[in-house]
DNA sequence: TTGTACGCGTTATCAT
DNA sequence: ATGATAACGCGTACAA
């Protein structure tokens, strides 16, 4: 058991000082030739590697980057984080996840845990249950402990820091246009309660859409699913709430939704009920998942480039990081990532 | 913009010495009632919270798991990783991640950067590449220095140290039987090269429950794919391997596949050759992915209980951690995870 | 050319 | 009851 050596062991095996060991690894022309090949070969011999810890400690800098999320089982975020990983890598950083499981006070806790000194900045997308109580203070007191944060996807325009999101917009609007260039004179609507902010932009663009091209907005058509509830019960109430949908209205010919599981779903009932996809009803899914390139029939989706997001987000923190020299132009930018429409066999 | 405070900082504004606050704070009887109600009032309007760089570099302990995996837009990954997170923050430990992308060389230079004082132990699944090349100098580099590693899931008879894996020879073993229970005569086998130590054990199921139950091994119902490719391109050489052994084995009434991917391209190859599943054809699958819920028709599988897994390798390791006082009794152990059957609709 | 001293923030031990 | 000091491991300004 070799544990890891020290500057402080190298000096006392080598009869030197801890500085001049110190020096001779970085090649300082302080030294003589003569000391520093051999502390450079005792070094070497016994593998050694400053340590993290100390030089995080003087340097105040852990180099190390915290990402918060509510959920990691789930196909948006772990591409998040891959981006994120992979800009933090090249660049020299690690990265240490924190997951609120959509609860407000784990989020609370998780970030005081890692704003102790853990790491440099957050990157994080807040808790549904964060977004529902409008509790910002965490965020706001992380920024003025001098931590940046950029946030991604489920963003707050009360807080002021970079953000990168997903033109959520104008992917639904286009995504509606389409179904309505394909024919479809009578669009469903499958999202969630309001105040999920992503929920509510995309149910902006279906309805800009519609007016846009003059189809007449009926709320009967606009189903508001409750996604607090747990997975399975969600899913349940999610099928016979559409299969009523359907029932009640059977001129529907077209559905966008807000996820890849309501598109599913969606897809699934019209199975159910004699509906083929897509020449009786076309479906459109927003989403960044796996289910709908193997679905059958694939589903058309609106992508959104989740790894793209996580790089993106992993730049913006490490830029800031790295710039915090020249402070006061504070300046925040907010980086939209555009999504593309995937076109698969669920419209025509 | 209020930066952290220090107690240093504290001692200064107060007049009075560190050792004082930092003995206040922590409510010894060592200081009187008075200094102590200032203090520790002084403390909580500032938001004071001790620097965790500080008190590891202190008590060399980062109350930090490290935890590398191959990739992490993957299921069964990311739900081990709410394992792990899951039990780590519940013991006070956060989880920093490392991912080697099937790289050798990027789990080697990983662990190396983790290895330097910024964690306590590790978490690892290796990599493919790892696998092939049978280098394990990191694994055990690390071991040496005292650093506890719990490997899981893709595991090595070589490396001395706890373990978590599953019965990935009896739940084959076990898959396969109810195939045979159900009727089939003639059943495929879709796996990988047999340098991934799962897809061995899992393949050595199927074989022993053919023999037992008296069925002929024939090599031509045995698809090998060569798993290093990118995923495009393994999808496509996948689907026509596919169709290439149905067509050529007319007789093939059964499939089990080694994982998801494998399954679902084996439905979806027997439904373009006009063969129903599961009355012609029955199918399952290893994996503990979402695609088999959601697949027409369900997929039955093999779940591998994921969290379990990361739950039981977070515990084993800060069990370890945590005990590492009364060293010299290394008794490492190896936890076997139980798989179980999920019948869905691609079986009889 | 080499070594000493200090500081990063904390705690524990040992004075006062 | 309070304070000074050392130590964790490192780097660097300064002294020898």
């Amino acid at each position: 058991m070799n544990r890891k050596i020290t500057l402080k062991q190298i000096a006392k095996e080598l009869d030197v000082s801890i500085s001049t060991v110190s020096k001779a690894l970085k090649d300082s022309p302080e030294i003589s030739d003569d000391t520093k090949q051999k502390i450079q070969a005792f070094a070497k011999l016994y593998n050694y590697k400053p340590n993290n810890i100390a030089l995080s400690l003087k340097n105040r800098k852990t180099n190390t980057i915290g990402i918060i999320i509510p959920e990691i089982v789930h196909h948006f975020f772990s591409k998040v984080i891959r981006g994120v990983e992979l800009v933090a890598n090249q660049r020299g950083y690690n990265v240490i996840i924190g997951l609120s499981n959509e609860s407000f006070s784990k989020e609370v806790i998780n970030m005081e845990m890692l704003a102790n000194g853990s790491i440099d900045g957050f990157i994080i997308s807040i808790s549904k249950e964060t977004q529902q109580l409008q509790d910002y203070h965490h965020l706001t007191a992380t920024i003025n402990q001098g931590m940046p944060i950029v946030m991604f996807d489920r963003v707050v325009s009360e807080i002021e820091c970079d953000k990168v999101i997903v033109n959520d917009f104008n992917g639904a609007k286009n995504a509606v246009e389409k179904l309505i260039e394909n024919g479809c004179k009578s669009i469903a609507l499958i999202t969630t309660k309001d105040y999920v902010s992503v929920g509510k932009l995309r149910t902006q663009g279906y309805i800009d859409a519609l007016s846009e091209h003059n189809l007449t907005l009926e709320s009967n058509l606009m189903l508001k699913m409750d996604d607090t509830l747990d997975y399975e019960e969600h899913l349940d109430l999610l099928e016979s709430e559409i299969t009523q949908l359907f029932k009640s209205n059977q001129k529907i010919d077209g559905v966008f939704a807000v996820n890849e599981l309501y598109a599913l779903s969606a897809m699934k009932v019209a199975r159910k009920l004699g509906l083929s996809v897509p020449e009786d009803l076309q479906v459109i899914g927003f989403t960044d998942g796996v289910l709908s390139k193997h679905a059958t029939p694939g589903l058309t989706t609106v992508s959104q480039h989740a790894q793209q997001m996580g790089e993106k987000a992993a730049h913006l923190l490490i830029d800031k990081l790295e710039s915090e020299n020249t402070d006061q132009e504070e300046e925040y930018q907010t980086v939209v990532i555009t999504t593309d429409l995937v076109e698969r066999e669920s419209t025509k």
